[in-house]
RNA sequence: GGCCCCAUAGUCCAGCGGUUAGGACGCUGGGUUCUCAUCCCAGAAACCCGGGUUCGAUUCCCGGUGGGGUCACCA
């Protein structure tokens, strides 16, 4: 039987480099068998998901040429792909369990929750459930949800002994059900959670083979739990080590770049970036650590993949980058320039912004060299970086909160004119900074020079993924900076 | 903190009982070159610790230590 295996993202933010590792696994073991990959999308979270999320996810991935055989743009026998159209299906999954009773109604509400945490920290007990409405009579929770009563359906996990859980990278790992909580699998909202919407519907889809990431492991027994509760095969797990900061820690935006879309558009090409995901984590059996995704697929492996998370080092991918650059003919070279560069949407783009301030063509390109590159040097702008009455640590502070607000803002998040300047001018109200000093920063440190085009248009041509980068590295160089 | 996972140079990998422990990035030195870069050559740099098992452990087992993950009506 050849097999099937998926990538499901959730549409909550740039497209992750995570994914994209998760996703070259399943798609090499997929292409490698004759099976399918199947892109789901999971959507479950109404607060956080949005449709240009998704959007953004499926184009990064179709970048990297990562392609799914089912999905929710292609569609496929097993659809929908999208976990929000799938509703009917999971209450109906949940009607099973609770008929089995191997769910059961909760009608705790969020305060009794939010006290009961802190009641058992206080305790020093497990964080986690108290099974408060474990065992109302199956009657009563009925008639209350029926009266209209406000209500998760809980995972009954059993009293005693333990679960194990195959991976098959691992071998067995077992867990105390002492140790696992009663998950919520449907929300009150009638959405259900990660647990039941996943288990429910790699069954659906006929899913074989789970590669996913370890941060997964600890849950899989739920999920096992779930499986048996539904009285279905389990398909055969692999937990593949997460992708590290330099310090070790998950890989997180806090400390590299981690969206997909920052890669593309500082120049990277997608055969070397895949390249560099297939080396984390993974060997070839030769050993050779140059090649192509073809030639990836081609060996692929399970046995070979290595549990531990491996560290994401932005330097070799540049020296893999460096490489293949050189490798392309010159005509090779002048055809990537041109169209990802040089593009003529991207210069259409700067010459209004740029028109102005030039006398002759050729001042063109020094004069928009700052729109391009990733890093830039603050050295000569140092003195200006600081606002008069500011000091470095207040301006760097101002600059964090300014990259993980812009994040929690919708708009602002699509980075387009409007929005941030919208944004900015209420941001800098915020936090008590004026316009003019809180934009000539930005100014700065977005350009790493005083004297730009308007800085709403500058940094919407920038793009998000370039002036977050600089923008971080402005923090570390005002880090650096001797606190007058 | 409980539970779980992991452990070869600074980093990414190779190794699957006996090797001068190999490759890549980075670093250092040298060569090519008008400079720089590229390219080439050389070098420094690792089996976390302690017990077992074994004729022999980097490799197998146990313990410790260290690192990580996870403990939501987020995925």
């Amino acid at each position: 039987m050849p097999p099937r295996v998926r990538i499901a993202p959730s549409p909550t933010g740039d497209p992750h480099v995570g994914t994209a590792y998760i996703a070259l696994f399943n798609y090499a073991f997929a292409r490698r068998h004759g099976g399918k990959f199947v892109l789901r999308i999971e959507d479950t979270d109404q607060q956080r998901s949005s449709s240009s999320s998704e959007d953004a996810i499926l184009a990064a991935l179709r970048w990297l040429g990562l392609t799914w055989d089912e999905g929710p743009d292609v569609g496929g026998p097993h659809g929908p792909y999208r976990q929000s159209e799938r509703t009917d299906k999971y209450q109906a999954a949940a009607k099973v369990l609770l008929d089995s009773g191997a769910a059961y109604r909760c009608f705790c509400t969020r305060e009794r929750l939010d006290a009961l945490r802190v009641e058992r920290e206080a305790a020093k007990l497990r964080p986690g459930y108290d099974g408060h409405c474990r065992d109302i009579p199956k009657a009563d929770a009925q008639a209350r949800a029926a009266a209209g009563e406000a209500h998760t359906v809980r995972l009954r996990i059993p009293e005693g002994g333990e679960t194990t859980v195959l991976d098959q990278l691992r071998g067995e790992v077992t867990f105390a059900h002492a140790e696992i909580d009663d998950q919520v699998l449907l929300k009150s909202d009638g959405f259900p959670t990660y647990h039941l919407a996943n288990v429910v519907d790699d069954h659906d889809m006929d899913i074989t083979h789970v590669l996913r990431g370890e941060d997964w492991l600890t849950s899989t027994p739920k999920h096992v739990l779930l499986y048996q509760a539904f009285g279905w095969d389990q398909p055969l797990w692999y937990h593949l080590g997460l992708l590290r900061n330099a310090d070790k820690s998950k890989l997180s935006k806090r400390k590299n770049p981690v969206s997909i879309d920052h890669y593309r558009a500082l120049g990277f090409l997608p055969e070397t970036f895949i390249n560099f995901l297939g080396t984390l984590g993974y060997s070839m059996p030769d050993e050779r650590e140059r090649f192509t995704l073809a030639e990836f697929v081609e060996g692929f492996d399970l046995h070979r993949i290595k549990t531990g998370g491996p560290v994401f080092d932005p330097a070799k991918l540049a020296a893999f980058s460096g490489h293949d650059i050189r490798e392309l003919s010159d005509e090779g070279l002048l055809q990537v320039l041109r169209d990802r560069v040089l593009s003529e949407d991207r210069l259409r783009a700067l010459i209004p912004l740029v028109r102005e301030r030039i006398d002759t063509l050729d001042d063109f390109v020094p004069y928009a060299s700052f729109f391009f590159g990733g890093s830039v040097d603050y050295t000569l702008v140092a003195s200006k970086l600081v606002p008069n009455k500011r000091t470095a640590k207040e301006t760097a502070k101002v600059l964090k909160d300014y990259i993980d607000a812009i994040e929690q803002d919708a708009d602002a998040r699509a980075f387009t004119v409007e929005a941030l300047e919208a944004f900015s001018r209420g941001f800098g109200e915020r936090v008590g900074w004026k316009p003019k000093e809180l934009f000539a920063v930005l100014r700065i440190a977005a350009c790493g020079r005083t004297a730009a085009p308007p800085l709403f248009d500058t940094l919407a041509v920038l793009g998000k993924d370039r002036v977050r980068l600089r923008l971080r590295d402005a923090i570390d160089f005002l880090k650096t900076m001797p606190t007058a």
